[in-house]
DNA sequence: TAGACAAAGTGTTAAAGTGACACTAATATA
DNA sequence: TATATTAGTGTCACTTTAACACTTTGTCTA
């Protein structure tokens, strides 16, 4: 499985090159490593792969890419969310920087979190990829890499706190989305329960949600209302602020 | 002023060190910029100094230092508080990572900003220290070097936040105060008027003050109580949160 | 095609929180 | 002792939140 000769091809090409950055005079080193969300009408999930690294081989851990000086550290991490979904033009965050002396077996790199929002359904990964792209629950993560547990709580954390001041998760959800879809979304991603009634009247009073006309297809029972966003309400009334105070 | 022979060795020292590294093979440093906020009893400040790059000879900047690969990240801000205040042990939080290509003159540095809260009093800097180190008046702020506007903005944002979610202002203020320096202090970390009344209430109802039975002395009217800030009763609170929503 | 099943959709009420507002109390000083 | 200055206090109308149960609409199947 990790002794694929493509994949050992990779693995010494990249510590090689990490290598030699820390071998040289300052010997620090910067990546940006990515919690890239997706949820799937059940669970949130998040993208990993397994590690390269000798200390770590075969583990989990949180996609990434070494900062080189010629580009934007924004950049960078759109490169890593480029690079393993293809896609672009996603929602993106910075979290923080993470720089303890001793987090990376290798030398000293200093990382910078990002998390960014995907559609689920926009990336599968392909099963033959090098270092095993998959999508895993937030609640089947144990260990990780590095200090990549860390970060991803911290990144998740920090999608819980924007979760209730913005409408964000639309950016989880396909176009089209019932209530019901985008209420379990806020239940699993906050991981508490939430009335009915209640949600649906502050999703009213928000009034950032176009009804559709259409309903759900293919279902064994009532179909819902399907709705989508609008961004242009949305952006006119942003700046005061959307609390979703559940 | 900025001729001063000291002041000159110490330019060339920083600035030979900077270079020696941004010309290593691997061309890219990390520093850390400290936005330390004081606060006397009128405005808030933030503590600045005169930068030694060439480029912004003479203007203000934020204190910040180069983060050597011995040094975790944590510790590098906390040196930065320390050589400059001399305090330690202050209430600070990271921010976030600044790392646009262009940002520093010399190279490629990406900077990781945090912000600290000092009780102004605890530090008045010395007149005649290099770099003249000097509370600023936030409304005071026009251009700073570097990219230092931009991130004192962000700090002040998340400072903001930060105090509508915890009781963050006791740590810019001296142990016994009253609650309407308390009030002025939120107000004008917050930039808005609150009501005397209401504001009383709200603290009344977080319940984490001891009234200390004292009084202000020599104010030419009614003295105030003072009252310090209870950090045991804070702590076993925190976890619920404690939202002042202004 | 009628009845059972499953999820969608809908309003009310009590409690808590917020915002607006004006007077009395205590001290220093002239 | 009168005046000036700031401290300190309560109420009411309104808004927001939390808790709670039944009807509607479609599909499936007997």
């Amino acid at each position: 499985m990790t002794g694929k000769p493509e994949n050992s091809n990779n693995i010494s090409k990249i510590e090689q090159q990490l290598r030699s950055q820390l071998e040289s005079m300052y010997q620090l080193a910067v990546s940006v490593d990515c919690v890239i969300f997706g949820y799937d009408d059940e669970d949130l999930k998040v993208l990993v792969i397994e590690s390269d690294m000798p200390k770590y081989k075969g583990m989990l851990s949180l996609p990434g890419y070494l900062v080189d000086p010629d580009t934007d550290l924004e950049e960078a991490a759109q490169i890593v969310l480029k690079d393993r979904t293809g896609l672009s033009d996603l929602y993106m965050e910075q979290v923080m920087a993470f720089g303890e002396r001793d987090r990376h077996p290798l030398g000293r790199v200093i990382t910078i979190a990002y998390y960014s929002l995907v559609e689920i359904n926009k990336f599968q990964p392909p099963s033959d990829q090098k270092n095993k792209p998959q999508w895993l629950s937030l609640n089947q993560v144990n260990e990780l890499a590095f200090d990549h547990k860390k970060i991803l709580e911290t990144c998740l954390q920090r999608l819980r706190l924007r979760l209730q001041e913005q409408p964000l998760g639309f950016n989880l959800l396909p176009d089209k989305f019932s209530l019901k879809q985008l209420q379990r979304l806020y239940e699993s991603v906050l991981g508490i329960e939430l009335d009915k009634r209640n949600f649906r009247r502050k999703l009213k009073s928000l009034d950032v949600l176009i009804d559709l006309g259409e309903f759900q297809k293919a279902v064994s029972n009532r179909p819902a209302k399907l709705y989508k966003f609008d961004l242009e309400k949305y952006n006119a009334k942003k700046k005061k602020g959307m609390f979703m105070n559940f």
